[in-house]
DNA sequence: CCTCCAGTGCGTACGATGTACCCTATGAGT
DNA sequence: ACTCATAGGGTACATCGTACGCACTGGAGG
C-alpha cells in the first residue's frame, strides 16, 4: 500500500471512541462509477468472516473445490512475509496459486477483505485460535500489569513475524472474530475493577497502539536502510547531505543529537525489543496511576 | 499507502517458476529502464525541503512562472481538506490549477514528496512558522506536562482541521523542517531533566502518537458513518445483522457491552476532545511516575 | 536584429492495479 | 439424462503515477 490508506487499531484492542472501521473510498487504483455497490463489502469483508462461523453448519461446498479462502489467505501472507504487503496482489495470489485473478473473488469480496482476512488469520495463530471459549489466550490468575505485558509482548513478536501486520491493520481495525477475542481477553483483565468498559478499553488501545506504532516505524526504517544498501551512492550522498544540512543548520541541536545517538547505537533484535517494552511500561505506569487515582478496587 | 513500493518490485526475483507473463524483461516496476533512478526521492521528497531553504539565496526563477510549489502544495491540501487524501491526484490537482498533470513534476518530484509538502505545510501553520529561532511554538516557562499537553491539544485541532493529516503522516514521519522545528520545541520541555535524548523522544513520541491514532480511528468512524447515510439499506442490514450475530453468540460479553455503551453516548465534538485528553494524561501519568521514579530533577 | 538555450507547460503513452462482465466446465439433485 | 447453481478463468476497462519528448518562452550573446 503502497498504497495509501491505512488507518488504526488493533487486534487485541479496537478505536477507542467509536468502534466502527472504514473502507476506503472504492479503491486507489480502482475504478467507482458503479453507483450501489450492491454487494460491496461493509467492514473490510469482516461479515464474511462471521458468516463462516455459522455457514460451517449447512453442508456448503458442493464440490471438491481446487481453491479455497484459506488456501488463498494462506498463500497472501507467504507473499506479505516475503515481499512485503504491497506485493500482495490479487494477480500475483493467483499466480502463486496456478489461477486466474478473478478465481479469488469467488471466496473473497475483495482486497479489502481479503487483507482483513489476512490480519484476522495472524492474530488466530497469535491467540492461540482456541474454538469457542471465551477466555482466550491468556493463563489465569495475571495481574492485569501481567497480563498486559504479556499481550504486549506477543503482540510485538507477531510484528516482527508478520512485517506487514501493522501497515495492515492500523488501516483497518480487525473487527473479526479472533481480533474480537483478543480484545475481550484484554478487557477481562480488568475484571475486578470498577471502572467503565470505555476507560478499560483506553487501558488496552494505549498498549496496543505502542507496540503497533513501534513495530511500524522500525519498518519503515529498515525499508530506508535496505535502500541504503541497495541503491546507489548518489542516493546515499542526498540522505547524508541533508543530515548534514541538518546539522550545520544548529536549528536543532536536540534532534541532531537524538539522531547521532540513535546512529552509533549497535541495534540489534533485542534492543529492539527492549525498547518497545519500555515504551508499553510507561503505559502501564499511566494505568496504574490511574488505578491508584480511582482506588476502587474490589476483590 | 501506500504507494512507496514502487520499486519494491526488485526484488521481484520471486518470479514463480515460469509462470511469468510479459514485462519481466527490463523491470518489474514501473519505470526501472532507467538504471540509476537519477532524482529520485528518497525520504518522502524531504530533501526537497531542505534544498528550498538555502535556494532562496539564488535568483532560482528566471521567468514569471505561473506555477510554482507553494501554488501545488495549497491546492493539494484544499483537495485533501474537502475529498479526502484519496482524492489528491496528480490529475486532480493541476486540473484545479488549470494545467496538465505533468506541469506539476516541474515543481514536485513525485506524489510522495507532493504529501511529504503538505504535511510539512500544515506543521508550519501549526507551529507558526516562525522562521529561524529554535524556539519555535512554545510560550516559555511551561511544565512539561503543560506543554506537551499544549502540543497535544494543537496536534489534535490540527487532525481535526485537516482530516486526511493523520493518515499522511503516520506512514511517514515529517523529516522535514517544521517537522523536526516541533520535535525539537517538544524535546526541550525537558531540558531541565537528566535524560538519555532517547528517553524524552519516546515520552513526546507516545503523546503524539496516541494523538495521531485517536483523530485516525475517529476518521474510519465517520468514513463508515457517511457510508451508513448513503448507501442503501441493504449494507445497513449486513452490519446490523453482523452485530448481532456477535452479541448473540455470546462469546464477547464485554465488547458487546462497550459497542452498545459507545452506540447509546452522545458523541459530540466536545467529547471527542475529552475522550483523546483523557487518553494523553493517561501518558503524561506514566511519563510522571517514570520521572519520580528516576528522580533526577535538577533545578 | 537574430540566435541560442535553460527551463516551463503539457500531451501522449506505458505499466500496474482492482475488479465488472461474461463464458465454460463440473457435478449434485431431480 | 437433464438442469442449473456454482467454481474457474479470460478479457477489458477505469484509474493511477509518471517516463519521455516536444512546443513554447523570454533573457543573453552575437
Amino acid at each position: 500500500m503502497s498504497s495509501q490508506r491505512d488507518d488504526a487499531t488493533r487486534p487485541a484492542a479496537a478505536g477507542p471512541p467509536g468502534v466502527t472501521a472504514g473502507t476506503r473510498g472504492p479503491a486507489p487504483g480502482a475504478q467507482a462509477h458503479r453507483a450501489p455497490e450492491a454487494g460491496r463489502s461493509f467492514w473490510g469483508g469482516v461479515e464474511l468472516l462471521w458468516e463462516l462461523e455459522t455457514e460451517t453448519q449447512r453442508p456448503r461446498r458442493r464440490t471438491g473445490t481446487a481453491l479455497d479462502r484459506e488456501q488463498i489467505v494462506r498463500e497472501a501472507i507467504r507473499i506479505a512475509d516475503t515481499d512485503g504487503l504491497d506485493a500482495v496482489t490479487m494477480r500475483r495470489v493467483a499466480q502463486q496459486l496456478g489461477t486466474g485473478a478473478m478465481s479469488l473473488y469467488r471466496h473473497v469480496p475483495d482486497k479489502d477483505a481479503l487483507v482483513a482476512l489476512m490480519v484476522d488469520t495472524v492474530i488466530g495463530d497469535m491467540i492461540g485460535e482456541s474454538p469457542l471459549p471465551p477466555q482466550v489466550a491468556l493463563p489465569p490468575g495475571l495481574t492485569w500489569r501481567e497480563g498486559l505485558r504479556l499481550i504486549a509482548e506477543s503482540n510485538w513478536q507477531t510484528c516482527r513475524e508478520h512485517r506487514w501486520y501493522p501497515e495492515a491493520t492500523i488501516a483497518q481495525p480487525p473487527l473479526t472474530p479472533n481480533g474480537l477475542a483478543g480484545l475481550e481477553a484484554a478487557l477481562s483483565l480488568f475484571d475486578g475493577y470498577d471502572l467503565a468498559v470505555t476507560e478499560k478499553m483506553m487501558f488496552v488501545t494505549a498498549v496496543h497502539q505502542t507496540v503497533l506504532h513501534a513495530a511500524l516505524n522500525l519498518l519503515l526504517e529498515e525499508r530506508s536502510r535496505a535502500r541504503f544498501q541497495v541503491d546507489d551512492a548518489e542516493v546515499f550522498a542526498g540522505a547524508s547531505a541533508f543530515l548534514g544540512k541538518m546539522a550545520a543548520s544548529g536549528r536543532y541541536p536536540r534532534v541532531t543529537e537524538l539522531i547521532s545517538r540513535i546512529g552509533q547505537e549497535p541495534q540489534d533484535a533485542g534492543a529492539e525489543r527492549d525498547w518497545i517494552l519500555a515504551g508499553v511500561d510507561l503505559i502501564l505506569d499511566g494505568i496504574a496511576a490511574r488505578l491508584a487515582q480511582h482506588d476502587a478496587r474490589k476483590p
